[in-house]
DNA sequence: TCATCAATTTGACAGTCATCGAAATATCAA
DNA sequence: TTGATATTTCGATGACTGTCAAATTGATGA
């Protein structure tokens, strides 16, 4: 795994309100943005913004359709993240 | 694992230069904070705030003997955040 | 005792970041 | 077309944090 990605996922777990969001879209094969709020106070610019920055670290993936976007955990990188941890 | 021992670890990996530490003292049985001085450029304020992070997150044991700090990944903790991460 | 060395504390600074309101964009449904 | 809804972008703000110099503490050995 490079290293960059590896930062970059590091970074995006350390904050709880991401880690929150990346555990609630990891418990479903699927989750809509729509959803997400529906189950954690946030504003929209808020959630938009972790989001960005979850897919921006490769450990999910985005779907739009029509209005909604889905989202979904890339479970390979997540392995790989946890495989390079195990490494220390 | 408690909760906030589980934030405060992924805060404290958050960090390049600061999981780079905790890399070099789980390279070996035990590490001085003197010899991490000679091995990366940081100043001596900064590395003690640094070694204050990792402690009080649990990732390492501190011991101190004379005028010199030893200090050691404690593996339990490190399987336990792991774990934790599986889990996911 | 005194000079030296490891480490900590303090204070300050610069940069990062989470947060949200407001405006903009995009898509759907009527 | 128009109104409604989902999301993004922009801008601002307040809080947090990594960094280090300087002063301090604590311990050693000469």
């Amino acid at each position: 795994m490079e290293l960059k990605q590896f930062r970059r996922i590091a970074k995006a777990l350390a904050d709880p309100r991401r880690y929150e969001i990346l555990s609630r879209i990891a418990a479903k094969k699927e989750m809509a943005c729509v959803d997400m709020r529906c189950v954690l106070p946030i504003s929209p610019a808020t959630l938009s913004h972790h989001v960005k920055e979850l897919e921006n670290a490769g450990l999910i993936e985005v779907r739009k359709e029509a209005r909604f976007v889905h989202m979904k955990l890339c479970r390979k990188v997540w392995k790989e993240y946890l495989a390079q941890l195990a490494k220390l």
